[in-house]
Order: structure tokens, then sequence, then C-alpha cells
DNA sequence: ACACTTTTTTAGAATCATTATAAACTACAA
DNA sequence: TTGTAGTTTATAATGATTCTAAAAAAGTGT
């Protein structure tokens, strides 16, 4: 099956609701972003199957923990995740709390030039707000 | 008084909690990170005297929003704010959960080139994880 | 100082995202 | 198969934040 492999890295069996929200998640070519209530909508509308939240929770997270997914780091009532886990940045529209994408491009290099004793960097993010 | 105005400015009367408020927040000269429960308990400490949790929540985002607080963008369940509002970014240090603060010496100067129409960059943060 | 209006404080209730629970169900290996 | 360990689910519990309404304080005019 297509998904299996990513879904026993993540440490979970490939059952029928973990490999739907796979196909939610990554039979696009396209990638997102998401909040667990919009993930739930969303495989509700493409399945006609609904998963209880409790499932998709667990799946994200264990998804997030592998690397697979991305939280962004934001101040909103509920957490975003992006399926796009390549190294980028984004826009937040305050306005329409609404995410961009930014390309890794379209942000010069970014050099971290302090060090902290025993730990290393696992990941930088740049939030540009925007707003009118 | 001395924080009269800073709260006048955010559409605030001069009250006794609010002042207390000002005194435990601004009232020193390192800037520090705090969660509002963790600045509740500092205030009961420092001026032996509990002021209630909504006080405490209307004050913090009245500076917020006239730009005496910054809310630090990070995934966490409580919202963590900085008094220090200089343009500056951080590291969060994942296994302790703990911020620390970059500043904008040890970050390159970051550029965006990507434009939205109409909209206008408010700010710039960078969030640097660390893990062991 | 007093009466009167407006703002503020407060404890506790309401809300909402997230996590925990426990019973029914399913995968999978022997 | 059959057993057991993992999974799904609805619902309850939790916890941060926001709301509410009554009491307290501050501001205003006399």
């Amino acid at each position: 099956m297509k998904y299996t492999e990513k879904l026993r890295n993540s440490g979970l069996r490939p059952t029928k609701q973990r490999l739907q929200i796979c196909e939610v998640l990554f039979n696009t070519d396209k990638t997102f972003h998401f909040t667990i209530n919009e993930l739930e909508q969303k495989i509700k509308k493409q399945t006609n199957n609904k998963i209880s939240l409790a499932t998709v929770y667990n799946t994200v997270h264990a998804f997030e923990k592998k690397g697979y997914l991305k939280q962004i780091p934001i101040n909103s009532s509920e957490t975003y995740f992006d399926t796009n886990v390549t190294d980028h940045h984004h826009f937040y529209d305050l306005k329409e709390e609404k995410l961009i994408d930014l390309e890794n491009s379209d942000v010069g290099p970014i050099n971290i030039l302090k060090k902290i004793n025993g730990k290393k960097i696992k990941s930088v993010e740049v939030l540009v707000k925007l707003e009118d």
C-alpha cells in the first residue's frame, strides 16, 4: 500500500482510517496548511467518511514527530500544520488570518551566529506578519 | 506617576492594579519572557497583592496592542509575551521548553524579497528550535 | 464633601482546543 | 482460528482564555 511505509516509520499500523488521512494529506502535488478541524472536514468531504477527532489528532501528531508534517509557529487559538516540510517560511496576514508560503528563495539566507552549548539547531523559521 | 502615560496611551486609566502590573513588567533593566500565569505569580510575590487573572489578561492585551509588549509566536499551550519589544529573535529549547533571546546582531539581516499587494510588513520574527 | 455616572475589578461561569479514558473493534502473529 | 496488543470512537476531563454581572473604585459636576 502507498502510505504503509510512512505510517510504519511513524510507529503506526496502516489502518483504514490512517490510510484515508494519508490520502488527504499526501495524495496531492500541492502542499497546504491546515488546522485539525479543517483536516477533519476535508476528510469527511473527500472520503464520505467521518474519522473521529481523536484519531486525527493522534495521526497528525505522530507524523509531526517523525517530520512528515510541520507545526507552524504562530499565535492562534488553533494549531496550524503544514504538509510542506522543506525549509521554508510564512507570511501571516493578520487581518484575514491567513498563512501564505514564502519560498526559501524569497528570504535571503539566514545565518545564526550564536551557539548554545550542547544544543543543535533543529529548525529556523521566519514568520512575517502583514498588515494593511 | 511613572507609568501613567503608558497606561493612558494604551487606553487604560491608571488604577492601583494596573500600576502594580506595570511595576512588575517595566521597573527593571532586564527584559524578560512570561506567560499570563507566570506574571500573576510574580505580581503576587513582588507586591503581596493578588490581582485577578481577568485584569492581568486585559492589561497585557492592551499593552500588546499598543506595542509595549510583544507576543512570541511559538507553539505552546500557553501564550508567551516579551517585555523586549525591540526587533529581535528567539531560540526555543525544545527539551527544556525555554526561550532564549537572540540579539539582532546574532542573526544576519533578513531580506524579504516577496511582496504582497496592498499589505505591508509589520514584523519579521525568527524562531530557532534547539534540540540536544 | 456629596450624589451620580462611568469604568474597573473580581470571582466564577462559559467556551473552545486539546488530551485522556475506557469500551468496542481490528490487525497480525503464532 | 485464537489471543493479544494496538486502534478507534464517543465522550469526559483538562486547561487556557474569554465572558459576565455584581461590587468597588474613579471621575465629574455641584
